[in-house]
RNA sequence: GGGAGAAUUCCCGAGCGGCCAAAGGGGGCAGACUGUAAAUCUGUUGUCAACGACUUCGGUGGUUCGAAUCCACCUUCUCCCA
């Protein structure tokens, strides 16, 4: 590791704002600093904006930095405002720990936890049981109102309306920098650029209370050439959780990327060197497509594990550059018994969740978009027949990308 | 505590008591074009046993032949004054 990390991180393109440059390139030029970034329990599994975090850390590790996870159960009570324009869902201390559960697990894929490598703390732990008037004048007593109000996340809540509540989001997060820099001798705090604020607030208190070196720096958040956030679609965010977004899927949202944001994100979210990186964004045109196949595949590797990646790969190919069908794609039994009952394909679909309701079926074949066995269906109230059936097996498309397999069974 | 205003379909946002399943935009979905991309164009976007029926406009009641539109109360939010 000839290199520092530091240059490493910036010529991947992750670095937003530094506070103390000089001094955070000093702290990462020997192995041995420990770092944390928070991650509050908002949703039951984390996303690919996590990820990009989660990315960073583990380049710390490797540079041999000791990364500490902070799981928000204490923050995530409260709620953080920034970025947002209205009131976060409350949610209840059993979600709240749920979630950080999940999230206890997720965080193992990229980041190794072994013989003390890596911390994971909760700040449940010390937030849930601070007094109040204590804690007003040990820490509230170093903020000033005047200033907090003109960081920018809380800027854009003054004109919709900010609660107390969340106000005291930052005092919290403050708090936590300063209790891991007193119990992990921690110095470093790392976050979205949407937590630059937050940041920089809790470098300030660990300062003036400890008169400590604390430092701050905050990565690009994921967005497209656009600007637009990534990590989103239709059906939701896109989840690390198997379950909630599946390794297929995953694929496919990478495989799909915009050509302007390729090379972007195989900085970001892959581990491929910058020479190799550069290899790939001399392609032009259709070209691209490859720079896109293995970032989709390097980023599944990471997430869903290598064999995953590659049966995701292989059902992309089979169904997008071969005959259409795949041996892995979703599968649905269909009974004789049922077929002599007179299945009609919009119940079917509805039923395995392929339509959200039988109008959008409807339209669906109005407009032609439903397919079976490769050819139109154009009958609203189609049932399917044995003959349907090709060696047991037919195929239902919708749309040009979503396949789905019904076998007779 | 006093006063003024707001709440509409996934989001933003129009909406005269009947012509409102509700303008427009965004987003989504589908079609054409393509490279499983982007951009563009077209269609579509409450549900259902569908030329009709049913449910929707913060909540509960009311006025009316008829209410998203009027009234009362409630809830939440914003703004002004204290």
């Amino acid at each position: 590791m000839a290199e520092n990390v530091f240059d490493t991180l910036v010529e991947r393109g992750y670095l937003a704002q530094v506070t103390h440059e000089e001094e955070v390139r000093e702290l990462l030029s020997k192995p041995g600093a420990s770092f944390y970034i928070g991650f509050d329990p908002t949703a039951d599994s984390l996303h690919v904006g996590h990820f990009v975090q989660m990315m960073v850390m583990a380049h710390l590790q490797r540079a041999g930095h000791r990364p500490i996870a902070l799981l928000g159960g204490g923050t995530g009570m409260v709620g953080d405002p920034s970025g947002r324009s209205d009131l976060r869902q409350v949610l209840t201390v059993n979600t709240i720990q749920e979630n950080v559960n999940r999230f206890r697990e997720q965080m193992k894929i990229l980041l190794d936890f072994s013989n003390g490598k890596a911390l994971m703390v909760d700040n449940a732990d010390w937030l849930l049981k601070l007094n109040y008037v204590d804690f007003l004048r040990d820490i509230g007593a170093h903020f000033s109102v005047n200033r907090m109000l003109t960081a920018e996340s809380y800027k854009q809540r003054l004109e919709k309306g900010l609660t107390f509540l969340e106000f005291n989001y930052m005092l919290m997060q403050a708090y936590d920098f300063l209790v891991l820099y007193r119990e992990y001798d921690c110095k470093l705090q790392l976050g979205g650029d949407d937590q630059w604020s937050n940041i920089l607030a809790g470098v300030e208190l660990v300062r003036r209370k400890e008169q400590g070196d604390a430092y701050g720096m905050t990565f690009r958040l994921l967005t497209t050439s656009a600007g637009v956030k990534m990590g989103k679609t239709a059906m939701g965010a896109v989840w690390l959780d198997p379950r909630k977004t599946s390794p297929f899927e995953f694929y496919q949202y990478w495989r799909n990327t915009d050509d302007a944001d390729v090379i972007n994100c195989m900085k970001l979210l892959t581990f491929i060197g910058m020479d190799e990186i550069a290899e790939y964004a001399k392609l032009r045109d259709a070209e691209i497509n490859q720079a896109k196949k293995r970032l989709a595949f390097e980023v599944t590797k990471i997430v869903h594990g290598e064999q995953a990646a590659q049966s995701a790969q292989k059902q992309a190919e089979d169904l997008f550059e071969k005959a259409g069908r795949s041996d892995s794609m979703p599968t649905t039994e269909v009974t004789n018994q049922q077929l002599g009952d007179g299945l009609a394909l919009l119940d079917l679909l509805f039923e395995i969740k392929m339509i959200p309701s039988k109008a959008e079926g409807r339209r669906l074949i109005k407009q032609n978009g439903l397919y079976l066995n490769n050819e139109p269906v154009s009958d609203f109230g189609y049932t399917l027949k044995a003959s349907d059936f090709q060696d047991g097996e037919a195929i239902v498309r919708k749309g040009k990308k979503i396949y789905h397999s019904l076998r007779l069974a």
